[in-house]
DNA sequence: TAAGCGTAAACTGTCAACAATTACGAGGGC
DNA sequence: GCCCTCGTAATTGTTGACAGTTTACGCTTA
């Protein structure tokens, strides 16, 4: 996965860093699923540590929105509904379509060619053809993570890869692949780095946001669907 | 402030949201000054708790950006160097160009009305007038954030309102006003409103995104004025 | 049988003591 | 005089115990 950077020099050294560690990993994995309740008791003695530090590990999963708590109550998994999700992608496209618009200029022709390998790899794969596993598998998110990378606002960078990719990929079963999105996908991607190639700014942050806007339409049909054969 | 909502359900009943909430409003008061390190059995005597949830508290600012930590060296309040805050405004051109649009669709005309009210006082009040304390004085802000609190995406909010608000309050005397600024900003807001009034989410993003790129431009010349008088 | 009350268990919130790490300063060697 | 080393003090990290709150279960009663 593209986490797997040099970016967190190896820290630990503290148990809350590693029960951190340990409890986001293990909700990525759906070890913990959402909504599932998080006992202090239960954790603490699962990793054979005190209480003490793993509060600290689970208020920083708060504040990295990956839990939720509430006084003398427990934490809890998050638990998005649609509406949440679709506030999220809303925000993506904001913060992607500026981080493309940043990488248009900034973006190092090396970078370039590799996002060019890249795509040519999802033309080949069979995931793609196959019209699924394009997102679930990790590949779409990957070529936006290095986009973004190359925006070189660091902070921007923080924000998606951190906060808004960590749900995004929690919560990709709920976002369902509509019957030939992945191929569109793919040909938006193009249009996404034939801007970038252009050193076109404009084109390069509308490209992406309409990408982006594109992939949230279809997962609000689905919603759209799914909620109106519930009622019937 | 525009801060003074009903949202938060007057929490406390815990220490360590108190002690976040006095931390907190230390650090915004300038009492804890950027850089200045928050040590533990100080802050936990002064408040008279103990550093179990005091440590919690500084967590909890670690989550909202406020404050840094370093294992085994402790907690330092934020200091963001120009570059980061310029970093920061980049991010607000993108969040807050989102949140007009979803504004112009979304508003409700009493919220417009209001709106008009407050630049029509804004015009007339002298600190605009005599070209400074526009920002400053907090009126820039109110007005951002009422567009925002129109959005409706809830998320968002949360990012403007908790987030970027509060680190761009913390450094606005960093954010000095260049000459001729504050009028030229009322006049930029009054394009925003207008597009609202229209209820035109393109022209709504448009104008908001330029207020706030013209307002980074005006900070990153005088940043550069700055630095190029350092070197002579 | 069902609703209401009371008690007990389990859990979170809080504390003070202990351990480990880091920073500072004195002392000695080069 | 400068730098390195060692020891002490201060600070953060961690722990187990205690206090307060919530939840669940069983009992009583209509």
């Amino acid at each position: 996965m593209a986490n797997s950077d040099i970016s967190q020099p190896l820290m630990s050294a503290n148990l809350s860093m590693l029960a951190f560690q340990r409890l986001e990993q293990a909700i990525m994995a759906g070890e913990l699923q959402p909504g599932e309740r998080l006992s202090e008791v239960t954790l603490a003695k699962r990793y054979g540590i005190s209480r003490g530090p793993l509060r600290e590990a689970i208020g920083r999963l708060e504040g990295r929105n990956l839990v939720e708590r509430v006084a003398n109550q427990g934490a809890r998994v998050v638990s998005l509904d649609e509406a949440q999700i679709l506030n999220l992608l809303v925000i993506r496209e904001s913060l992607e379509g500026m981080a493309c618009r940043l990488a248009a200029t900034r973006i190092k022709p090396a970078e370039l060619k590799r996002l060019h390998g890249m795509l040519d790899s999802h033309s080949r794969d069979a995931r793609v053809v196959s019209e699924k596993g394009y997102f679930q598998g990790g590949g779409d998110l990957d070529f936006h993570y290095r986009i973004v990378r190359a925006s070189g606002n660091e902070r921007l960078i923080k924000m998606l890869d951190e906060d808004m990719y960590l749900l995004l990929r929690l919560f990709r079963q709920r976002l369902s692949t509509a019957p030939g999105r992945p191929a569109q996908a793919l040909e938006e991607h193009r249009v996404v780095l034939a801007a970038l190639d252009a050193r076109d700014p404009d084109a390069a942050e509308a490209a992406m946001r309409t990408h982006i806007r594109n992939s949230r339409a279809s997962i609000n049909h689905i919603v759209a669907v799914r909620a109106e054969a519930e009622v019937a």
